[in-house]
RNA sequence: GCCUUGGUGGCUCAGCCUGGUAGAGCGUCUGCUUGGUAAGCAGAAGGUCGCGGGUUCAAAUCCCGCCCAAGGCUCCA
């Protein structure tokens, strides 16, 4: 519901004319003076529960009225409020409710008829409280009752195939593995009373000039910096390249969708209230939250045979959007736009289903060794699928532990409420022990009936089972998590870093006075031809503080060229990994020696030149 | 969206309780210094104290509304 609030000299109406809504009543005009004004908009949302909306607006109004010290309202209807209406049924209630239940508290009320037009004289008080708007919603701040059957948590006991059920009391115990328990404490709500300060990847991300809030946009959206750019574009390379490789096809699809379209329309409603959606000219239309929408479209129109199966079409969808509440936003963690790579398998039965679901769970955890954020797994199924398929995943799990030396959690639900019946999720765990929910593969069994998607088996068309897949999790997320590791890395006493494959500037060439700077313009031209990010600190100031700024700056490799390595023609080389707060490893090599570490060090990776002006003191400050 | 905390030069923050000429460090600029592994020296410039209203002779400071961020709640299909 929204509301405009005015607080008026007086306001007057005449009904004028009859739409198709327009409720019987023969209060066609009115006039009421020193009053608070309310026009309304119902809408969609409030439908849901519109007890909890009435009581929610007449606590908004009768709060405002007391602080104008008002006694007469007009409650009008005003559809122009929102593009969202409530269908004009409920609307009519709630405004009705809304009339009574104030003459209840003693006020003076007057209702304007509700589907007329109306022609209308208000004369606005002007002072700062005379204009208000408000916006209600059906949020009860999770009090509602959900009755919903509880889903479980397990932790899986792979030796003796057994599940292990977790609850508040026994989790600390039972779960060694310190990364898993903070999961398992998140899924069973258990919190910890500890103050929580702000997540370290939001104070990196301003001061290494990564990307910051763009102030104009809507909240959550981000402007992203030269550094950042290019972090978010080898990530998307490296994604790009792992799922080709993998034999996904690239597309790419629409942002935006009518929701006219019945799929579309049933898609987009169990999404609910987060999404962007608006009106353009005669269309509703709604922005994608995934790239699910785009692929199936495309698939529907494909004619699908057994023989392309399992078809697997990616993309990087730049952006999905999903309209968070304005509290749960948290610097790159949550967002209201953001990239996540997406792909979808077309799978022609479950059995297929199944054998991919394992091939694109073992792609998603090689992407966090390639990333080197180590990631905990959790399992989630609906009972029936679980105890069909029992013997499958004990399987899977056993390799898993094999290879990953850890536990996994499973969730298991009663009945399936979403469109998958199984699904595995992993997160990263942050610096204040939070996950950081990543990569997920789901196997979902709805969307094709709903999408008409088939396959040509023989002379029949079977409607498949499709995989959700995305990799890394949002390209935004990985960025948190690689900064969320480091700082973490940071208070184990090492430094921290990004990987050299990612880092902005892989190497800083120091030259230790003017006299040395011809050598050291060489080394950096030698380094830039062999496809290495480097910069020279050609500005004012000791050597000392350039080290401290090429620190600050995380940049793995610092070269400083002098008397000695003109002489000899070698560099000095400070390693970061190497290096710790208090004292720093240095190695002296040839030119040649280091670009072929470098190379060894960020071979398979994607690259991409400097984004940056390649002398220091051209390179502006951002933030 | 709700509750809590915060917003002061480009950055980090002090001042606010108890109203009375707006401070520091870093960064920037200028000059000196030409250097060897985490801040060389000196000087200068730079502020609608988040925005709007109110109280007051006087507001960064007190009051109200709004905006923005973080923490918590809820949520993440």
């Amino acid at each position: 519901m929204r509301l405009l609030l005015i607080h008026a000299d007086y306001l007057e109406f005449k009904a004028t004319e009859k739409t198709k809504i327009a409720e019987d009543t023969n209060k066609l005009e009115g006039r009421m003076e020193e009053c608070l004004t309310v026009f309304t908009a119902v809408e969609r949302g409030d439908e849901v529960n519109p007890e909890v909306i009435v009581e929610k607006a007449l606590s908004e109004i009768t709060k405002i009225a007391k602080n104008l010290k008002v006694d007469n309202i007009v409650v009008y209807p005003y559809a122009h409020l929102s593009s969202d209406l409530a269908s004009p049924e409920v609307a009519r209630e709630i405004l009705v409710e809304m009339e009574e239940r104030l003459r209840e508290m003693g006020y003076n009320v007057l209702r304007a008829p509700f589907g007329w037009y109306k022609s209308f004289k208000i004369s606005c008080k002007g002072h700062p409280l005379s204009e208000l708007s408000r916006r209600i919603t059906c949020d009860t701040g999770g009090k509602e009752e959900k009755d919903e059957k509880k889903s479980k948590l397990y932790l899986l006991d792979v030796e003796g195939e057994r599940l292990i059920e977790l609850k508040e009391g026994n989790v600390q115990e039972v779960v060694k593995d310190e990364d898993l328990k903070a999961l398992a404490c998140k899924e069973l709500g258990i919190k910890d009373k500890e103050e929580r300060g702000e997540p370290a990847h939001v104070k990196y991300i301003r001061e290494k000039e990564i990307c910051d809030y763009e102030p104009s946009s809507d909240h959550g959206h981000f402007r992203w910096y030269p550094k950042g750019k290019l972090i978010r574009d080898l990530l998307a390379d490296y994604v790009y390249n792992l799922v080709v490789e993998y034999g996904g096809m690239p597309v790419e699809t629409p942002v935006m969708y009518n929701l006219e379209n019945r799929a579309i329309r049933e898609h987009a409603d169990k999404f609910g209230e987060r999404q962007y959606r608006f009106i353009q000219g005669d269309r509703e239309l709604m922005l994608r939250f995934a790239a699910c929408f785009g692929q199936f479209m495309m698939k529907r129109d494909m004619y699908i045979l057994p023989r392309y199966l399992p078809l697997k079409l990616y993309e990087l969808s730049t952006y999905s959007f999903r309209y968070e509440q304005r509290g749960e936003l948290v610097g790159l963690k949550r967002l209201r736009a953001f990239t996540m790579p997406d792909m979808h398998t077309v799978c022609l039965d479950m059995e297929q289903a199944m054998e991919e679901f394992e091939h694109q769970f073992w792609m998603c955890l090689k992407t966090g060794e390639d990333l080197n954020i180590p990631y905990s797994v959790i399992f989630r199924f609906t009972e029936d699928f679980f105890q069909e398929n029992r013997e499958w995943f004990f399987k899977l799990a056993k390799r898993y532990r094999e290879r990953y030396k850890r536990d996994v959690l499973i969730e298991l639900l009663p009945e399936r409420k979403h469109y998958w019946v199984g699904k595995v999720d992993m997160a990263v765990i942050d610096s204040l022990g939070r996950p950081i929910e990543n990569p997920t593969v789901q196997i979902d069994i709805e969307s094709a009936k709903r999408f008409g998607i088939k396959v040509h088996q023989g002379d029949r068309e079977v409607y498949p089972v499709i995989l959700h897949c995305s990799p890394t999790g949002s390209i935004e997320r990985v960025i948190c998590a690689l900064l969320e590791r480091a700082y973490r890395d940071l208070e184990r006493g090492k430094l921290p870093m990004l990987p050299l494959w990612l880092s902005p500037v892989q190497v800083r060439v120091i030259p230790v006075s003017e006299a040395h700077k011809e050598y050291a313009l060489e080394v950096v031209k030698r380094l830039r031809e062999s496809n290495i990010r480097v910069d020279l600190d050609d500005r004012d100031g000791s050597v000392g503080k350039k080290i401290r700024n090429a620190g600050r700056d995380w940049i793995p490799y610092v070269v400083v060229v002098g008397d000695r390595e003109v002489e000899e023609n070698t560099l000095t080389v400070t390693l970061r990994e190497k290096s710790t707060m208090k004292s720093s490893y240095r190695e002296r090599m040839s030119v040649e020696e280091l670009i072929k570490r470098i190379k060894e060090e960020t071979e398979g990776h994607p690259y991409r030149p400097l984004t940056l002006p390649m002398y220091c003191s051209l390179q502006p400050t951002f933030k």
